[in-house]
DNA sequence: CATGAATGAGGATTCATTCAT
DNA sequence: TATGAATGAATCCTCATTCAT
């Protein structure tokens, strides 16, 4: 139970002159550094304006509390994802499921490759501060996309399928970061992998038979 | 990074008599009671000294430090998924990827069925104490199985792909509980449409032409 | 014991310019509001500031500390409250005892009529910060008028019995108005019997005896 | 306003040996000794801790919050007031009026000299706490008693009129330990004076009879 | 002069854990 | 062995006030 969580979660006042934006910044880049090594448990706030040389009152200044501040960092990191996966993607709508489903997931793939360790973390605590998820981005995409396949073949619990589907290919990639590093690193066969794991889940069967018991 | 590590995780001595066994399954209880209500953020030892009746000196004698009794409840939950988990299994061996699958899904949903909500929490702390993951035992018998079957087809990055498909299941599973409890609830559906992801994903191909564009 | 007291007081510089004046009356009327709902405990200078819409460092450029602030919008206060409270006793010199203490209790309780709320906070703070008290003038009034009309009784305790029937009366208008409010908004009874209690008072015994047990 | 208040007032746990006896009331020494010197403002519970020679812990443990700490402390304070009060009304009935409120003065002022720092103080805080005044015993005890004379008389305004009885004789005795510390400290004549503001005031007017024996 | 930014110092409160009986 | 008591070390956060442009 993500607990009680109601206090503002927007940042406080925003900089507008250049310094304060540094500051920001700072805050933000102490954050992730502190996030990426001593994870959630071990970041404070003090650790936070310390580490990022700023005065903690200061640090207060811009964020109402602790939490506001790493959900600007993941709001600051999901659009960078975003911007990356997005960039993968384009390329003109596809033609074939298969053609779709490989760019979408290579487009994840893409997203999850920024800062990997960072975005673990901030994957977890999003749901512990009942943040909206990061990749709801490419998810949407994903689910969008094979919807759009998938109303073409008659199929029962269609909804349910395409949920699956994206959230096989989404905590496959998500995984590979955390266990299968080498294959991250290396997405080709992934993709590969994965569209194939899509397009056969979705498409309709050539046998008259269902894959039914 | 889950942060220090080191402090002991084992209970400090076993419980001989039948009163030191009641008191350390109150404080299990309690944990367990403070876990889903309100998290791992809100669980302190004193509190679940006092929620178990306990005094707080007492939780000291039969656990090191917080995070073993953390460790402790794990093991124990652990445990029961698994015996709900391998009744569910047993059954024979299965002739047919299909039907092997389909009971390692619907074992896997056993699994998760039990105290769902304490579930989610110890999988995510489990990570963060970096305590050795809760469902390894259902996860290694799908692997193991689908290796068996792997293994009479030719297949290319053939570990990738059971380890592909026991991520997506597994994570399936667990989302499932979060996103769509009902389905979860009641998991025939379920369990057919992910034995049908993980079948046709793995059976070789029927026809010439490879799963590309 | 009111604390340390040695900074100054009086306000930093005299505003020459209109706008200045503005900013400074901006930030005194934004002290009573504060004060008004939240008291002492919730006034701080950022929020004097905020509500005031002046940049916290003007407010210093008046102001030297929070208390001169306070400080100077009790000294408005009470000169409000003179002002109305001699508007009232203004009308001649009272023939009798009795016209002149009723006039006086009138006049202190139209001085406690202005701003009640605020009157209550600024007299427990003006203690506080070893301030003068706020009613020091129509006390003065009341006792000097007292004391004229003593002078022509012989008296033991002359003294003393002014203080007490000072006291007595600042005391019941200061607490009509917190505790009994309805009647604080319509005076005429309770200058009554204020009246009647002072004249009572301080009238020398017509009979020999006093009256003592 | 006293603004917010909720958080409990009550002490947390009470101290079962006598060790921790001795800590509570180390803590509430300490609390009365920085009131009477440095006020409320002056107050912080790492202070308290420090003067007590507690551990600050410590004082949680009893106490939830600042607030409780002064609101125990002023529960001692009345109590101790009042027993010294009772100890001087206590001594029978009285006949007459001026008896009854000779001995009720004579028993407020006993209860101010208790500490008559840290009763002012208190008295200030209590309100701002929201706390039940001081000195209700007493007050009560005096109204009531009063009460009982002025139902002989017909009276208008009766209620008022021992409202404003009661709040001014609290008043003087309050301030004159304040203002007169050399007349509180030798109260015979202090009593009389007000003995003889209440019972002139409340008697019926004029009458042949004078204000009954 | 007015404004955005900065900050040292401190304040309330909690926690995991140990001690003494 | 069980319990009440104790505590060192943090943690989050605010405030009055000053600086730099």
């Amino acid at each position: 139970m993500p607990a009680k969580r109601s206090p503002t979660l927007k940042p406080r006042k925003s900089p507008r002159q250049e310094r304060a934006r540094s500051t920001v910044d700072a805050i933000l880049q102490a954050t992730a550094y502190i996030l990426k090594k001593q994870g959630y448990a071990g970041l404070t706030t003090n650790r936070i304006a310390e580490k990022a040389g700023v005065n903690i009152a200061s640090l207060y200044q811009y964020f109402p509390n602790k939490e506001a501040i790493v959900a600007e960092l993941l709001r600051r990191h999901a659009e960078d994802g975003r911007a990356k996966a997005l960039a993968v993607v384009r390329g003109g709508r596809s033609r074939s499921l298969a053609t779709g489903v490989r760019r979408l997931v290579e487009g994840m793939l893409a997203e999850h490759s920024v800062e990997p360790d960072l975005h673990r973390v901030l994957t977890t605590e999003a749901y512990r501060l009942g943040l909206p998820n990061v990749e709801t981005e490419s998810d949407a995409a994903l689910a969008e996309e094979s919807a759009r396949w998938v109303a073409t073949t008659r199929r029962k619990n269609a909804d349910l399928a395409l949920w699956i589907a994206k959230t096989a290919v989404h905590a496959v990639v998500h995984m590979a970061f955390l266990e299968r590093p080498h294959d991250a690193r290396n997405p080709a066969v992934l993709a590969e992998e994965l569209t194939r794991l899509v397009v056969k889940y979705l498409a309709p069967d050539r046998s008259a038979r269902r894959a039914r018991t």
